[in-house]
DNA sequence: CCAGAAGTGGAAGGTCTCGTCCACTTAACT
DNA sequence: AGTTAAGTGGACGAGACCTTCCACTTCTGG
């Protein structure tokens, strides 16, 4: 069967050219409605942007969660690249200071993208990697700016799951009337985490019930 | 027409007995469906659940603004208490990290009501003349606990309502695997909250912005 | 230029929710 | 008991979205 004399040779990605083609057009698409709409924009909204059939996009992407990885593939990367720039930094604390800006600065140039980061997706291993790099960065990172004495003793690892879940709460109900608030919560957050930490803290999500937490389905976003 | 001879007298509500029943079990469906499934609950599912029909359901509630009303009426009530009651305590620090605390823990019982308390319905003039007074409330609150020396200076009243949004996404992501986990998010905006403020912040929305914020529709999440 | 594999689009069937409409039932007053 | 306005329920048509399927088109290697 796959013998030496099929047609086939095609490109790199083993599809046709005009295949490869539409597939970029659909990845564009998907990318442009995902931060507009939010992930759960209309499948038929996305063909429609990338001018192919729907019939095309199911092809190739047979499920939403499919689409998804395609489309924030790129994004994740610079996600867990920004941990990593982070940690050259020479200032600990500003390094982290910086991280927590920029990552939630991301969160609020695109719609899909917030959620995307407050969640996981079982079958994405893609983004899961880069999921992965990301922390264990960020781990890096928290433990350098305490042991510089800068970042509260008490900071946990999954406080920032937990800033970044709270900074969509703001981005989804500010958006479009108000789309810089978020900053000001940061600003907050992020003098909260200063050392010395002045108070105790309730306790934070166990590792495993905050990876539960990001497991959530896809399901109607809020309610249900 | 509106002769003094009209079958009709029946209660104070002007409805007949089992009419005026069946809209307290409409309105007592209801409360429990949105806490259980969000704002967005299916009106099918209200009216299965006060053993009605939908018909029924629509007809004393035309909108589902309406029934919102209706259902939260006595929530907001107390909201606004709270804003009073906090007054009563003669600490001003500690009446208005109660305040906060209790008012993000009325949302973390009810998906529904998380919601509502981010949001306006210009049609709901109940919930709105709560609105106002523990708007008014706070803002005493407020004032009293800066004039103490204990709340930064900088605090803006819009930074309540950033507050609770960004509760509504911790609970969002939280609520099924990690349910205590926005204990941990207040505490770090009330240390953040305490005086003297380490760090200018950004600049809050407007009050003008924070009333379009709160505006925004409730439908299907993401506009369109 | 041709044959056939690869790819395409969009119609069609399914699910879900909304909100209306009206033939039927029932409470309330005499 | 009878009359009648008030009230009821759920079938129904509309609309949004999902997902599959297949007759038709297009590319590619020979």
């Amino acid at each position: 069967m796959t013998s030496s004399s099929e047609p086939s040779g095609h490109g790199r990605s083993g599809l046709r050219a005009d295949a490869e083609r539409n597939r970029q057009r659909i990845v564009a698409a998907a990318r442009d409605t995902f931060a507009d709409l939010g992930i759960e924009a209309p499948m038929d909204e996305i063909a429609r942007r990338a001018g192919v059939g729907v019939g095309t996009l199911y092809r190739r992407y047979p499920t939403r969660a499919d689409l998804i990885a395609a489309a924030f593939e790129a994004k994740m990367t610079a996600y867990a690249d920004a941990a990593r720039e982070a940690l050259a930094d020479p200032d600990a604390w500003r390094g982290f200071c910086d991280y927590v800006q920029r990552i939630c600065a991301m969160q609020a140039g695109d719609r899909g993208f917030t959620t995307v980061l407050t969640m996981t997706f079982p079958t994405a291993r893609r983004l899961q990697a880069d999921r992965d790099r990301a922390y264990a960065d960020f781990t890096a990172l928290v433990e350098r700016a305490k042991n510089a004495g800068r970042l509260r003793a008490d900071f946990a690892t999954e406080d920032m799951p937990m800033f970044l879940m709270a900074n969509a709460g703001v981005l989804t109900a500010t958006a479009d009337a108000a789309p810089e608030t978020w900053r000001r919560l940061v600003g907050y957050l992020l003098q909260a985490c200063a050392a010395p930490g002045t108070e105790p803290l309730p306790a934070p999500p166990t590792p495993r019930q905050m990876y539960r937490a990001l497991l959530r389905s896809t399901r109607r976003q809020h309610d249900r």
